[in-house]
DNA sequence: TTGTAAGCGTTATCAC
DNA sequence: GTGATAACGCTTACAA
């Protein structure tokens, strides 16, 4: 009775609780860690888009930590994130990631961890990307399929799982054909940038002149590519067919127009922060929290560079 | 003594205060709130870099919230960030802004504010941005200098004050010039995209067949042009020069490459936060707050689309 | 120099 | 159904 009177005065004043004091007696931060690569990526801020706004639905906010690619670095923000006692933590993990002690601290701690994008298969927690075997076994076989024979493929870093099944799915695809799987004819670029595609695709096409396919880890890459062959006068796809990975918005207007594999770049993001919202509530529930390992649908899209 | 025993212990144990009780007590949450229209753009990524790099390097967190460019969304990102009870504010204003109510709120409450890039120059607030007027001002005065004299200007929301000061420069070195303003020749892009740009390219060129200079409010929409006038085998620059705003990463690319006025967008992000972290001190200290307006420079870029 | 207690804003618990 | 109390983890002011 009395009661109703307060409720009814807190709201007249427009009373609103002070969320420090709450997340103190409630031994929680309503807060979550998210570490990424870079940010000034379209891949991540289109994942971020996600990140925050499906968090912000879920009453969490997030904080957001750079790697840089860098173990070090990696390292360093998983420890701030844990001293600030960040209710659970996501991570995309930097291409250097080898040793993953840091990240077994975390689940020592028993602090929900979600891995997403680039993931680390072993690792006893929940991971959220694409299956990157399969949707770069896919892009191989249309190439194939077309009529391509001497398929060149620019992979991404050489320490980073997700890079390396990609690259598994691409010489599978062409055993799977019969074509004879080539070492010498798999380029690394650590950038992903342009620049990168330019000189790789100049140095792939001048270490074997049959090249009929350019398979590129991202778009920028591939449009990297594009660039040198649209320089050279070498015909795409005519001469040479070029498949990006991830589908970029820039890439349905460059010339000719990308072919590339789509990534739910945003569903990404959301799908990680549900998962791992959801494990925050399991262990405060004291609940026995299930680890999944969430693979998103990827699909190929052709445009003008392949035929 | 004991203190220095204490404080040994303390190291031994890896203590770390829990920062949520600190919060309370201090009555600070050491939260920075932010809120940009977008972060899927290059632009707004990259000032979120130096954003969060700039802030953790403070000692502060940073909350990341979208406006979508719209009045609605931006207020209640703003009443969101007051209920956190963050020490302070940053924004970029949404295009549709108009009515400042939420942002005067903001002043009246004394959270420290901060306007960047899109700022409202009423608002008694500090403001870090560029001279837009300059900044637009010298492209057309390029433009003009390189032999153009119909040059066609494709702004960004009418909304928005930056914009409106790059028309004003834009206008202001047409009649310095001794060349004839016609407001027809000013065409609105509402999303700033390729797609608008490729379609209002099309639509001046067709309006005024004379045209022999396009400044795009956007590297991006730049781009849209380009690309039409490489589509229709309108050269550039010797038909038409195009100078683009923002100096996006791709721009360099471009075939040809893209001239266009440097904006320093990280360091845009970087000072806006120590500009707020001073004003969130000087409050805490209840020393005066002084409001500055900011302005970085920003550079013409002479590439291959002006002569 | 050292120790103690109050208070930051909540809520859950336990008497009444 | 109501009201007082303790506790979350920390700092600081004041007393010993």
């Amino acid at each position: 009775e009395t009661r109703d009177a307060v409720h009814l005065l807190a709201k007249q004043l427009d009373y609103k609780p002070n969320p420090t004091a709450l997340n103190l007696r409630n031994q929680e931060t309503k807060t979550i860690g998210v570490v990424i690569p870079w940010v000034d990526h379209n891949f991540y801020s289109t994942v971020l888009n996600g990140i925050i706004d499906e968090a912000k639905k879920q009453g969490y906010m997030v904080i957001i930590l750079f790697s840089g690619d860098s173990l070090a670095l990696e390292k360093s923000q998983v420890e701030l994130l844990i001293e600030k006692r960040v209710d659970g933590i996501l991570i995309s993990v930097a291409n250097e990631n080898s040793d993953a002690h840091h990240l077994q601290e975390i689940i020592q701690r028993k602090i929900p961890l979600v891995l997403f994008d680039k993931t680390l298969e072993h690792l006893d927690c929940s991971k959220v990307n694409i299956n990157d075997f399969e949707a770069s076994y896919e892009g191989v076989i249309h190439l194939i399929s077309s009529g391509c024979e001497h398929i060149v493929h620019i992979r991404g870093a050489q320490a980073a799982e997700a890079y390396k099944k990609r690259f598994l799915g691409y010489r599978e695809a062409l055993t799977d054909q019969g074509l004879a799987f080539d070492d010498s004819q798999v380029y690394t670029s650590e950038e992903l940038s342009f620049e990168d595609g330019y000189a790789l695709a100049e140095q792939a096409l001048k270490d074997h002149p049959n090249t009929d396919a350019i398979f590129a880890m991202t778009d920028l890459v591939a449009m990297g590519c594009l660039a040198y062959c649209n320089d050279h006068n070498i015909s795409v796809p005519d001469q040479v067919s070029i498949l990006g990975f991830s589908n970029w918005f820039m890439s349905k207007h460059t010339f000719p127009k990308l072919s590339t594999v789509h990534q739910p770049i945003r569903e990404l993001g959301e799908k990680a922060i549900s998962q791992l919202v959801s494990e925050i509530r399991s262990r405060k529930e004291k609940e026995p929290v299930k680890h999944k390992a969430i693979q998103l649908p990827t699909s190929l899209i052709l445009r003008e560079t392949t035929r």
